[in-house]
DNA sequence: GGGCACCCTGTAGTTACCTTAGAGTCAAGA
DNA sequence: TCTTGACTCTAAGGTAACTACAGGGTGCCC
C-alpha cells in the first residue's frame, strides 16, 4: 500500500467508528478519498483534520445540519465570523432550554417517587393511582412538546472487540 | 355510529395525535379495539383511562419499554411495589445524569463562545480554529458516549391545522 | 348529491448512526 | 504456497418514537 491511511488507522485518529466515516461520506460531511488498487479508501492528513472537526463539534452535541453549515463558513470565510457566533449561542441557548427542561422533569418525578417511600402491597401503590390520573391537578407535563433522549443507547460492541 | 369513541375523540380527550394511537396499538401498548360497522375504531373509558397513563408516563421522558413494564405491573400486580419504586428511581437516575452531562456541555460551549466576543474577521476566527484542534488540552468532551437530542424535533404541522 | 371532515391501510421518512451478511484484500506465519 | 486472521468492501436493515403522505372509504349536513 503506497501512501494515505486506511479508513481503521483515520478512525483511530479522530477516535471513531468505521462506518461513521462512511457515513459521513454519504452524507457528504467527507469528501470521497482516494481508492488503493484492492479499492481500500486511502486518506491524507486533510481528511483526519477536517472528521477530527466534525467529531469535536458532535461531542458538542450539534447537528450533522449545524456542522455542515461551519464547515461552509471554514471553506468560504465571508468578511466576519457573527454568523458563527449566532449559531453557536443559538446551539447554547438549545442547550440551556433543554437542561431547565429536564429540571422540572426531575423535579415532578421525584414528587411521584415520594408518594410512594417504602414497598408497600401493590394495589395500593400510590404512585400506579396518580399516573392514570387524567386530572389538571395530579402530574404536570414539564415539557413543551416531548423532549427526547433522558437514555442513551449504549452501542453494543463487536465480538472482535470483547472476544 | 352506536357507541363507542372514535379515534379523533380519543386523540382528543389524551391529547395526542391519533397516527400515534395507531402506533401504540401496533406496538401492543393499547389492546386491539372493537370496530363499527364502517370499519372506524371504537374505543372506551378503559381506552381514555390506558393511554392517559401511558401519555403521562412519556411526558416523564419514560420509553415505551418502560411504560410496557409499568402497564404490566398494573395488571398482574404482585406483593408490593417494590420494582415500581426501583423503576422510577432508576429513571430518575438518568435523568439526573443528563442534566450533569448537558451542564459540562453548556460551560464548553460558553468557553467556546468566549474566545470571540465580536464579529472579527472570519479567517482568525477562534471559534473555527478552536474546533479543528485535534489535541487534548483543547475543548474537551464532555458526554460518556454520546448523548442526544438537546434539539427537539418540532413536528410540522398539518395543513388542515393552519389554514 | 356535493362537499367536507374524518377515518382506513400501508409505506416511507426522521436522526445519527449501529449491525449484519457475504465477499474481497493484505500481510505474516508454517 | 497455503492458510490464517485482521482488515476492508457494499448493500441492506435496524434503532426510538413517532410523523407524513398517498390513495382511498365513511358519515353527515345542506
Amino acid at each position: 500500500m503506497a501512501d494515505g491511511l486506511t479508513i481503521g488507522t483515520l478512525a483511530k485518529r479522530a477516535e471513531c467508528q468505521v462506518e461513521t466515516i462512511r457515513y459521513y461520506e454519504r452524507e457528504g460531511l467527507l469528501p470521497v478519498p482516494a481508492r488503493s488498487a484492492g479499492n481500500y479508501r486511502l486518506y491524507g492528513p486533510a481528511h483526519v483534520e477536517r472528521l477530527s472537526f466534525i467529531r469535536r463539534c458532535r461531542s458538542l452535541d450539534m447537528t450533522l445540519d449545524e456542522i455542515r453549515t461551519l464547515l461552509n463558513f471554514r471553506e468560504s470565510p465571508a468578511e466576519n465570523c457573527g454568523p458563527v457566533n449566532a449559531l453557536l449561542d443559538e446551539h447554547i441557548g438549545h442547550v440551556a432550554g433543554r437542561i431547565g427542561e429536564l429540571r422540572r422533569l426531575e423535579k415532578q418525578l421525584k414528587d411521584l417517587r415520594r408518594l410512594c417511600a417504602s414497598a408497600k402491597p401493590d394495589k395500593s401503590c400510590e404512585i400506579l393511582t396518580e399516573l392514570s390520573r387524567g386530572e389538571k391537578n395530579g402530574v404536570q407535563s414539564a415539557l413543551s412538546g416531548h423532549v427526547p433522549g433522558s437514555h442513551h443507547r449504549q452501542p453494543k460492541r463487536r465480538s472482535t472487540d470483547s472476544h
